[in-house]
DNA sequence: CCAGACGTTGTT
DNA sequence: GTCTGG
DNA sequence: CCAGACGTTGTT
DNA sequence: GTCTGG
């Protein structure tokens, strides 16, 4: 679940948005195929850290792997066993992020197994705020990457329609604790959107292809 | 002790 | 079937 | 996440 | 690096 998906939102708005000092290196926008491994906007916070907009790696590397694909590609964290793993344990305690979006994609499967993709996006238009942990991993050359993977969860009666996963979306009164600047208890913020938070439609079947690009990937079929 | 896993999704 | 690229 | 490659030799 | 299995 939550393997791609739209950013339209340029980077000052974001910034604005969540009262964030940008990064002069940030990934381009609008970008309505943002795939895993791609560079995606994020932001951190903490008691002491002011608010940054920052680019990061999607695809979650361990500081043990040796290699970018010295393990599987790591683009979703499971919420209900996040404190647990050996992967995730430290980050989901110290590196909490949000990524930012204006939508994700899903996909179903028709009974011939072709593939049908939807875009969901915030019921009221706003962006999405989805709960990521990063990790910064250095490789074998010394070169360094800052990595992260979505948080996700059980759907919600609305998404269990098309999928029985979906992202962690916070709420705005939410980000301050998720970010580590209000506090211990982010773990019970890992639960599912409210029913009426997200809204969603069929797009086109281009979007199946990490290639596409433009802003028809995400209009309604 | 050493070796090997360490993860998610979806499908069967 | 499995891995890589985006 | 889905799509597409998955190979060698030699020539441009 | 850290945990599990044997």
């Amino acid at each position: 679940m939550c393997g791609r998906f739209s950013i339209t939102l340029p980077s000052d708005a974001m910034a604005q948005l969540f009262a964030a000092q940008p990064d002069n290196d940030l990934p381009g926008v609008p970008d309505y195929n943002v795939c895993p491994t791609n560079r995606i906007h994020a932001i951190t916070g903490g008691e002491a850290a002011p608010r940054r907009l920052t680019a990061m790696r999607w695809g979650f590397l361990p500081h043990w792997y040796k290699k970018t694909n010295g393990g599987p590609l790591l683009i979703n964290a499971r919420g209900e066993t996040i404190a647990e793993k050996p992967a995730f344990r430290s980050a989901v305690r110290q590196r909490r992020a949000i990524v930012v979006a204006t939508g994700f994609y899903e996909w179903t499967r028709t009974p011939e197994g072709e593939r049908d993709p939807w875009h969901i996006f915030a019921s009221d238009g706003a962006p999405l705020a989805m709960a990521a942990i990063w990790q910064d991993w250095t490789g074998p050359e010394g070169e360094t990457l800052r990595t992260c993977a979505l948080v996700t969860t059980a759907a919600n009666k609305t998404m269990s329609r098309i999928h029985h996963r979906m992202p962690v979306i916070l709420a705005p009164d939410d980000w301050p604790l998720w970010l580590g600047e209000a506090g211990q208890g982010a773990a019970r913020l890992m639960a599912a959107a409210t029913e009426d938070a997200l809204d969603m439609y069929r797009v086109d079947r281009q979007v199946n292809s990490n290639r596409a690009k433009g802003p028809g990937l995400t209009e309604p079929v």
